[in-house]
DNA sequence: CCATGAACCTGGTCGC
DNA sequence: TGCGACCAGGTTCATG
């Protein structure tokens, strides 16, 4: 489901219930959720910790509790939200965690979101990329980057280690902006697109923050609310309609094994 | 170093 | 209505 925009305003939307509490009990319905710690761990190393801050790095959602750090991956399904109450009958909740008298659950009808208990950020820090509203993000950084490897532009992008937070829709809707096509290889791109790609990467998922993400199917907040950047899409899910800027119709292809979209026209190989 | 395909899961949609 | 095929906001691992 989710990709930075998504991710963002979840963990804004679970922050104000969390922040300064702490949790008293954990609750396991799917196991593999736990991925590298144990509901034992739970009791020794996160019970009854103050919860000092939550933020996202890339696309997980951190609950710093000073001393650990509690990571929650979406993946493509999981939705993290505060509620009053336990509802059994409710399906797909892979666990849930209890604070003061409420609780902190965790639905994921696929199953393929994760909890990660690390000591500190430095684990998440070693394997991602950089964050796109860092200053560090800058064109000569992306420019410099691009030329130093040889790689299709789409599957960088998408890459984690490179820069973090783009998924399958703001990497189509950047990638349109930019006019480049999705199978360009990185030091083929000339400069004055790298600039454009740059810029349109912060305001794709700015726009979308502002709008509380995209939702296709799944993508909920606090809930029950649904982000409303899908009306701003350009290319994402608009095969066989009108590209916007030539009228050309926008096609769907394949890319790194994920489905791609692109105006032929505006986006040349 | 780079690309591809499979695996992990469930549910929705489309065509026959 | 039913059934199979295919698709889905992600990541990781094994294989050329």
């Amino acid at each position: 489901m989710p990709e930075l925009p998504e991710v963002e305003t979840v963990t804004n939307s679970i922050k104000k219930h969390l922040k300064g509490k702490k949790f008293t009990s954990l609750v396991v319905n799917w196991k593999k959720t736990l991925h590298n710690f144990t509901s034992l761990d739970f009791s020794s190393k996160i019970k009854n910790l103050k919860i000092k801050n939550i933020y996202r790095r890339g696309k997980f959602i951190v609950i710093d509790l000073d001393k650990v750090i509690l990571a929650v991956h979406l993946r493509m399904t999981g939705k993290l939200y505060v509620m009053p109450e336990i509802d059994p009958k409710q399906k797909h909740i892979s666990a849930y965690l209890s604070f003061s008298d409420k609780y902190l659950l965790f639905e994921d009808s696929r199953k393929f979101g994760r909890f990660y208990l690390y000591e500190s950020i430095d684990s998440l820090d070693d394997r991602l990329g950089i964050e796109p509203f860092s200053k560090e993000f800058d064109q000569k950084w992306l420019i410099s980057k691009l030329k130093s490897k040889s790689r299709q532009m789409k599957q960088l992008l998408l890459d984690q280690s490179f820069v973090v937070g783009l998924g399958n829709i703001y990497t189509d809707e950047a990638l349109y902006l930019s006019k480049i096509h999705p199978l360009s290889k990185s030091d083929e791109v000339s400069i004055s697109k790298i600039k454009k790609l740059h810029s349109s990467i912060i305001k794709v998922l700015k726009e979308s923050i502002i709008e509380g993400g995209t939702t296709i199917r799944d993508y909920t907040y606090d809930y029950s609310y649904v982000g409303n950047y899908a009306l701003k899409l350009n290319v994402y899910g608009k095969q066989d309609t009108i590209c916007p800027k030539c009228k050309t119709l926008i096609i769907k292809i394949k890319v790194a094994q994920r489905g791609t979209h692109i105006c032929p026209k505006c986006q040349p190989l």
